[in-house]
DNA sequence: CCAGTGCCTTGACTTAAGTCAAAAAAGCGT
DNA sequence: ACGCTTTTTTGACTTAAGTCAAGGCACTGG
């Protein structure tokens, strides 16, 4: 287990703060051990407080009437979540549950307010979170809205090689399951056209890992749309 | 023209600034007065500063590489837009344009940032407001991916009828057309499934006035997806 | 090594919603 | 009130993607 000034100094929302300011994030911050598959709130569950994963993986996710789930982001370390309702009304926005065993940081409302009202550099860090989420919200829904499957897989096999360092290969961190719901549609659907992909001899997959066979065509299908 | 002050006074993003902070704000603004369909700015466009709705009502949307648009907001007077680059770094996440006439309030960027570095409230003020923005977000996201054209749009009904406060009669205050770009879809789909709604006395259109029939089972259709 | 579980793929079918085209209705300025 | 433009509606058709059901694959633990 890291030391936890060192988990909080690392996390970008704590950048450039001194020893002093994040010695007092640290002190106001709470220790949370989860399993995996550990449900840490609920949609419309109240919040005192918002988290930082240290390690593990958290799935921040909608779910319909039906029963079925829409991922919104995956977190892993560094990461923050559940601060909507630290500033905006008191209820959880969406769920969140574990993807494996973690260990999270909680940082009680009251007590983070404070901090931020002392600390404007913490303030405009926030503010900075928020605003990135903001941006990949409207990707997201633009997305959803404006491409079709294909063109939602194409972006994501593309932010994959950006997030990677790698033209060649990118590999899945989650399952193929998981990426159906974080891209908004099922699994045999995504299967479909992974398949057409490869005939298309746009990738190649190899179970997580997906060779990039024509990057430049990816490219073009996340931005034009029409797969074939 | 209202009084420059007293807008910024009735904005929510000043709310609870003192008469002095609320003058440090009219100090660092700058009118703009901008005619109806006049494009403010660009996804992409460097961004310098944000801006407040005084007068008059703008779109943000994004448009596909076709052309079809999604308008993912619709602000009016008092509403702040263009924030995230402001935090994030500096580029538009989408467009703006003027739906009517308007009357803009420009803040520019490192004056605004300076403003907060010493305002706390102003601070958390600003992060309610991008909380908010957020949670919007989430919605329009689950919307999107997890219920069909009919539940969006009994959602956005009954959403007017908690922001009109009436139980009776709705009127929309944008085009059908705007609307269906709002919903994510196209003005085709939206005339054929008001048309079914009317058919199921769900509701009986009358122009933009839309008298909700049945406001239950419009809510339960927000709620549980399918019509008919 | 084999059974068992969960994950992924494939096939046949259904359906929501988009496209294209045209008509009808509503607004708007003169 | 008139003609013009814009918005909305309707119809016929196409298509992307969902549903349901079955089968294959792959990893796990005994």
């Amino acid at each position: 287990m890291k030391k936890i000034l060192q988990i909080i100094s690392d996390a970008p929302l704590f950048n450039g703060l001194s020893e002093e300011q994040l010695n007092d994030v640290r002190q106001i911050s709470v220790d949370k051990f989860c399993d995996k598959g550990k449900t840490i709130f609920l949609e419309g569950d109240d919040c005192n407080g918002f988290y930082i994963v240290a390690d593990g993986k958290v799935k921040i996710y909608k779910v319909s009437f039906e029963g079925k789930e829409h991922i919104l982001h995956i977190y892993g370390p560094g990461n923050p979540f559940g601060e909507v309702p630290v500033f905006a009304g008191r209820k959880f926005p969406a769920n969140a549950q574990t993807l494996l065993k973690s260990h999270l940081l909680f940082f009680p409302r009251t007590a983070f307010v404070d901090l931020i009202s002392k600390n404007p550099s913490l303030a405009l860090n926030m503010l900075g979170v928020l605003s990135i989420r903001l941006r990949q919200f409207t990707v997201q829904i633009e997305n959803l809205s404006l491409k079709e499957v294909p063109g939602r897989l194409a972006s994501y096999l593309v932010y994959l090689s950006q997030e990677q360092g790698r033209t060649d290969v990118v590999t899945l961190n989650i399952s193929k399951g998981q990426l159906a719901s974080l891209l908004g549609t099922i699994p045999e659907t995504l299967s479909r056209i992974l398949t057409k992909m490869n005939q298309q001899h746009l990738i190649d997959t190899r179970g997580r890992n997906i060779i990039l066979k024509d990057l430049s065509g990816l490219e073009d299908l996340a931005e034009h749309g029409k797969l074939q």
